[in-house]
DNA sequence: GCGATATAATAGGGTATCCTAATCTTTGAA
DNA sequence: TTCAAAGATTAGGATACCCTATTATATCGC
């Protein structure tokens, strides 16, 4: 499997969760190619079993491609932990730097770092490691946007990869294991006051949805 | 650079050591490919300014293909000297393991990480680590063929990559730091008997040529 | 100096991946 | 229900690799 089919599973994987199937032009967007040479690649991955694609409709994993893009997960995010905690790698930097070490991860290297970390449960980002034999547990927690004003919460994720939203989130302080205090929300969908620590944060609905947090 | 051409590289720096120009033939050879194909890539180094071809001479790096060469082998000595130091890898998957997580190591991921092993002088064979700015000392020694009965010598490089071999020397103990003594060397070219600690191993002229020894 | 052999180069293909431009086809909203 | 827009596909190319088979050419030992 090249790497660039490794691409495009994570990509799949990443746009069609909530069952919805991912439509070739947001996968292409997210790939920086075309519709066109996203559409050959799909068929390609049809061919080789790995996605199902119904046109108009969009694409998703078959129950292998699912197991493999797991594992690439699974590299990206052990990779990750070892780029922030050891090296000691801005967030940012070390999605990046993850996202071409996972492609070239055998899966005994792979087992080594996991144990030489101490088998973190997530990524830096609070997200799950995929096991060895694929298997994720579902994490329970809501999206930071279904809280009300006075409510208490630890964030538990934040958003992996949106380029920029990585450094502003935790330039705030608001990473895996915070706690914040939702101060206001704004009616009709506006953005929410929350306060870390000392300071008061504004978060637009769009982010805030996509922050996961569990109630104290 | 794609990884294509770096793993070229990689392969006419070691060809080239010494002077003599690498013959397209036995580049092929080294990386599994045909003549034909080591031919024409070497023709698209050429174009890139990163190799001189002479025709029934052989291929030399330019000044920027060396450059490019020894960042290669700084990337490769410092993974595995991860790799092995760390997660314990042996000493020939860390080597495999090297040659794929070079290709995708950032400078500032090879900094960060050259910090966290400690700048070490060099990788777990013993040869030594280009600086980040490219230079590589030379190193003194002599290869372990060139001593004679009676000689007490340590161990400082030892061949990086015919496959089995690592694997051989290491279980043999022979490692740099390790002290030896010779015992005995046959006549013409023959193999020479050397004292590891406790057990006595014969060496070929082939593989005593390629260990690099300090004389005590 | 002259071939046998090693080396190179050419011809002709193949795959994976990308592209633009043009042409369908479906969907969904007016 | 119809039609514009969104999405899909085809046509035609490009690049970086890889290959086998064939032909040309240089080198070097005799």
């Amino acid at each position: 499997m090249s790497q660039n089919v490794e691409e495009y599973l994570e990509a799949i994987y990443k746009l069609a969760r909530g069952g919805v199937p991912a439509g070739i032009p947001a996968l292409a967007e997210r790939l920086g190619v075309s519709s066109v040479s996203a559409n050959e690649m799909v068929r390609r991955l049809e061919r080789d079993g790995l996605v199902a694609y119904a046109p108009y409709k969009g694409v998703t994993l078959t129950a292998e491609g699912e197991a493999r893009a797991l594992n690439i997960l699974r590299r990206h995010r052990l990779w990750e932990r070892f780029l922030v905690d050891m090296l000691g790698m801005p967030w940012e930097e070390a999605h990046e730097a993850a996202c071409d070490l996972e492609h070239v991860s055998s899966p005994s290297l792979i087992d080594r770092l996991e144990r030489f970390l101490g088998e973190p449960d997530t990524c830096p980002h609070g997200h799950l490691v995929p096991s060895a034999t694929g298997e994720m547990a579902h994490r329970g927690g809501h999206p930071l946007s279904t809280l009300a004003a006075g409510d208490l919460a630890t964030i538990l994720e934040v958003p992996e990869e949106e380029p920029g939203v990585l450094t502003y989130l935790s330039d705030l302080g608001l990473r895996p294991g915070t706690s914040v205090v939702v101060e206001s929300v704004a009616p009709f969908e506006g953005p929410m006051m929350i306060r870390v620590g000392e300071t008061a944060v504004a978060l637009g609905q769009n982010l805030a949805m996509r922050i996961l947090v569990s109630k104290d």
